[in-house]
DNA sequence: TTTTCATCTGCAAATCGTTTCCTAACCACA
DNA sequence: TGTGGTTAGGAAACGATTTGCAGATGAAAA
């Protein structure tokens, strides 16, 4: 679990500069743990604490946040990058359950795919960092809804 | 196995004309056949046969295929959207290994997430449609390349 | 502290894959 | 063959993200 003291000594050690603005970003961004947020969003809530802030400001922190690896890039096909934080104590990233019906993302811990793993890295030759899989279908309350329509 | 005459049926039947542009289209697509293709590399294909044809005609082409389920999209964070043929006699999508250091993308076949979605399907009262997964990692060429080096 | 300088910032402009507009051309059913 | 809805091409629009620039500012050294 990071905090905001571990980004900002990682900051600096990195030979990058800690300013306000980029304090201000890692405090919303610490409220969006749990959550997938687009850089739009992130913007908005940096901008009620400071409404000076410029949005190439807050994509350019949301990159190197990247490549320091506290938030990771995420894709929904929902038209724009979505973020996540990086729980340190994870051993392998979550799943996600994307309805096709109303968008909703729900997550998934689940380490099913170890044994998976061990498969591919001798099978393929292949050395694994990391993995994502999306699962796409129906949540319950749209399935309740599209019952008796045709899915496909 | 999709050929071309099942494709063009499929669009009349939805109503949808037979032009000779898609026609080119259609051919072009076969020839793609296991590869990952951008609508750029359509185009280029597509200009080959018949050089008047524009650029927005290939991306609405794409997009009534895709609607029509003969094509599915990818992402690979290269920049743009590729697709790929959907093979009928195909239970599962197949899975994609991605190199972190080249971008090569390995196909790789496998029934083994059955079980997981058993499970999901319990645990989760989710109506599961497709999946998606991608593991990034590096290839044996590259693996021999960076030997030593810091992955992350 | 003050100096020093590479890193940052905000803004506007540029990118670039993709979509949309518009009008003429065209496919397909009767 | 006629008729009408679908399609084509080209240019312009879109929209998320990136970049260029000139001045501001952290922070390590003096």
């Amino acid at each position: 679990m990071n905090n905001q003291k571990q980004i900002v000594d990682a900051l600096r050690k990195r030979g990058n500069k800690v300013t306000p603005q980029r304090l201000v970003t890692i405090e919303v961004l610490m409220t969006f743990r749990e959550q997938h947020f687009s850089v739009e969003e992130l913007f908005q809530g940096v901008k009620q604490r400071n409404p000076d802030v410029g949005m190439s400001t807050i994509y350019r922190t949301v990159q190197i946040l990247e490549e320091m690896g506290f938030i990771t890039k995420r894709n929904f096909d929902d038209g724009f990058a979505r973020y996540e934080l990086c729980e340190l104590d994870e051993k392998h990233w979550h799943h996600h359950l994307i309805c096709l019906k109303c968008g909703k993302v729900i997550e998934m811990q689940d380490d099913f795919l170890e044994v998976l793993e061990k498969e591919i890295e001798e099978k393929k030759e292949f050395i694994i960092i990391n993995h994502e899989l999306k699962v796409y279908g129906y949540c319950s309350d749209c399935y309740g809804i599209t019952k008796g329509e045709q899915f496909d």
